[in-house]
DNA sequence: ATCGTTCTTGACTGATCGGTCATCTATCTG
DNA sequence: CAGATAGATGACCGATCAGTCAAGAACGAT
């Protein structure tokens, strides 16, 4: 019943997450991401309530794979989660603990140190 | 000759950096500054020119005490420069890479990934 | 065909953004 | 004292922010 979504909520949220961790939580505004994903403002507001809800399902989306090692861009996303949203976002923070939770702490540290240096262009590594 | 200032540019840096390097760049607006530092507008941006200029000094302020991993505080706020400044700002980054250059890369990675995931509260070491 | 429901579209809102500038005040020089 | 200079103050600017909502369009059920 009712009207058929035209957008696939799995590409969208992929759209979404290349942004976020390009330019950052704070430096994401609505219109990228309407840009970015082809949504139009209402659509996006019904499918995600809000710009913390669509980061949210983006966090979700990648913090399986960021402790693999191999996929920097689930990597990225965690550093922008952890540095803007966790101090303050409990939920975010939990979903940060959640991906790195079967790594040591050094290990951790390592992973997302290592990529932080590189995304700043300090590292070739 | 002329008017003397009524403020310290050291303790406004300081001050500043405190908000800096508690809600990150664009997480800190003109005003969160000027409440913080007791300015008003037109002296903060006689003085440093931009939110940027402002950023600039706070960084170069701590950059020095960042590698001693002592300095919580110069860490954190090179954090904030590393993720939100230093990919697409070669000035930042460069100073970034001094406050690191005395480090291995391994090392440096260690120092900043294990603070990150302090202030997160994600880690209590 | 009509009704209820869901999604689409984009105009609109009040708030806030970084930054400018005219005016005023304090201080120096002569 | 008058004039020049530098800082102080805060009103103001256009742009942009996240978020809302009324109207219309597509669907299933009856």
């Amino acid at each position: 019943m009712g009207r058929n979504r035209t957008f696939d909520e799995d590409d969208v949220v992929a759209q979404s997450a290349a942004i976020f961790l390009r330019q950052g939580y704070e430096g994401t505004s609505i219109d990228d991401l309407l840009a970015a994903t082809g949504l139009h403002r209402g659509s996006l507001y019904k499918a995600f309530a809000s710009k913390r809800g669509l980061f949210l399902a983006t966090l979700r989306r990648t913090s399986a794979d960021a402790a693999t090692g191999r996929d920097d861009a689930a990597v990225d996303l965690l550093l922008v989660a952890l540095l803007e949203l966790a101090p303050r976002d409990p939920e975010v923070r939990a979903l940060c603990g959640g991906a790195l939770a079967h790594l040591t702490h050094a290990e951790a540290a390592a992973l997302v140190g290592q990529r932080l240096l590189t995304r700043a262009h300090l590292s070739d590594q």
